[in-house]
DNA sequence: CTGCTCCACTTAACCGGTCAAATACGAGGG
DNA sequence: CCCTCGTATTTGACCGGTTAAGTGGAGCAG
């Protein structure tokens, strides 16, 4: 290991003016710099960050947690996490939660100790109960793509999932339809209450057995959970789905149920990855999760910059509605 | 910040003991490795790790590089990666390529200073070019999910990708196949050389123009590669993807140009993803990317502890056919 | 009582950088 | 010619741990 005392002795000055000449935070005369980068390069000296860390203080690595990412919608936030991070010179420590609190709580207990600068934390089910370890964290701690109650204690950057079930009541009310039914993580209480305002405002209701949550987020959850509904209450004409792969499961359904999308029967997801291509193509309410990841990752760094804690608010990311195929006013 | 040293002072010895309580690693009297237990839980401590890792020279971080992780391949060969590694007690640092080399360099160059203690590399198609940054590395490199020639100096584990194309090519020969079709990945060159193989050996040949080479690694670019393939060549009765998206894609145009799957024509793709679940469900030849990740992974550890270079060695993992209901023999 | 070993702990150096204060040097003004 | 000033470089302490060598006292044999 060539360490900055072997290129300082090699140019015929002292660590320190290698140092400047590295960081450029103090003038170094043009001769003795290019003397020092010469030594730089015949010794093939690159500096050492762990060192670099200790005295700074800084790693600059950002711990990122997202619950998987096996999955496009988390796969795509931690890629564009990866590009801000990147501008800013940062590295990404990834921690996937995969729905296990306990998992979640050693990783959190893991990186407590200097080895992040900072900390973004996706997906709100496995760490929830668990933030409360962070209350002392000295580093800053962003919240994304959160749907449940947030600590006030952090600032978040996340969906209006309200919203977002708003819209694809409110586009299913516009085609006409009064008898629909949800198919829904456990989770997605936004959505649901959202969807159910859009038919609120015209004076219906979505009745609380029209609210089906599927036993996994799976297509074959989504299968199950929808089969059961279209059994029990066929009456229904629209079926809006808050997971995309549960929408997957529900398309399956509907075909083995004998009902044709989107004349039988109207379905509408959330965040549709354009890889699942189905036929017809799924109208969907679109997520805005790059956008979020962005927004999210930039407030982290520019309270990591700004050595304050960041500003302590709630940034809502509007969703947008993207119809398709599968949506189209009732039969009859 | 709390340190060793508001540690030992509090427990009225000095920050060598508490080091000794805390590692174990030399003997300490049980009464004051409790007097110094309790200082800890008092004081909240944590030990700085950027601390340990300039004093020992590991940081117990592995690097992780992937082309993306917006799909389901490497998400999950990510997720496999980061089991084995947080067994171990280290953590993931992860790099996506995205196709961009010159990305991938830079990447490569911010972490050849002592920040990772190991590097993992899957998919060759971004860092080929830049794996001679690593010769000097003084870390362990092992490549994974490799497809082409890979440089001796580093061990790999990867997929017997000719082999996948040979179990794909059987399969279609079994069933009686003579005229068929290759829908590829530019890279993905040793899976048509296995699929040419399994028809030479009955003395059929697949000749270039039936190997088409998709655009893009998108359903769209998957169709429109497709669509000009029947048009161009209707007497094909078979066709292989070798790229789950395409297939999706192929599947598309097969409808779009009328003819059923699979009984006008067979589909065979690799690696289906169990989300992208279509009519018919797609035949597949499946790559073991979990195991594999694991098993790359292990070796990295392995090279880890024993402080010698890993064993140079090619690891492949067997691919196997499933089948599903893409596939059929041949009309008429 | 002396000398030896062993145990438990302490002391001092080190990992490889950065930071702040001190110093050497040359130019300009009186 | 001396003093001042600004710039370029050096000095020494420090970040928070780990490693290796050193020290003091207890226990035991001679």
């Amino acid at each position: 290991m060539v360490t900055m005392q072997d290129v300082a002795e090699r140019a015929g000055v002292t660590k320190q003016t290698v140092s400047n000449v590295i960081t450029g935070r103090v003038a170094v005369r043009p001769t003795t710099a290019a003397r020092v980068r010469a030594a730089i390069d015949e010794l093939g000296y690159t500096p050492n960050l762990v060192a670099r860390s200790l005295a700074t203080g800084s790693t600059r690595t950002v711990g990122f947690f997202v619950p998987t990412v096996a999955g496009a919608f988390y796969g795509e936030m931690v890629e564009e996490v990866e590009d801000v991070l990147e501008e800013a010179g940062h590295h990404l420590l990834l921690c996937t939660t995969r729905l296990d609190g306990e998992r979640a709580r050693r990783h959190l207990a893991g990186l407590t100790s200097r080895s992040v600068d900072a900390l973004l934390i996706a997906g709100d089910q496995d760490l929830l109960g668990h933030l409360p370890l962070l209350s002392d964290a000295r580093f800053p701690v962003v919240l994304c793509a959160w749907e449940t109650e947030a600590p006030d204690r952090f600032p978040v950057v996340t969906i209006d999932y309200e919203r977002a079930g708003y819209l694809a009541g409110r586009h299913l009310r516009e085609l006409g339809h009064r008898r629909v039914a949800v198919l829904a993580s456990p989770a997605h209480t936004a959505r649901v209450a959202g969807f159910r305002r859009a038919f609120a405002a015209d004076g219906l209701t979505v009745p609380d057995d029209a609210v089906r949550y599927a036993a996994a987020p799976t297509p074959a959850g989504g299968f199950a959970a929808a089969e059961a509904l279209l059994a029990t209450d066929p009456g229904v004409t629209a079926l809006f789905t808050t997971h995309d792969v549960l929408a997957l499961g529900a398309l399956e359904a509907a075909r083995a149920a004998g009902r044709s999308v989107p004349h039988d029967l109207s379905l509408i997801g959330q965040d549709i990855s354009e890889v699942l291509l189905t036929h017809p193509a799924l109208t969907t309410v679109s997520i805005p999760k790059r956008e979020m990841a962005r927004q999210a990752t930039e407030l982290l760094l520019r309270a990591l910059t700004k050595t304050g804690t960041p500003a302590n608010s709630v940034q809502l990311m509007r969703p947008e509605l993207i119809v398709r195929g599968s949506t189209a006013p009732p039969a009859g």
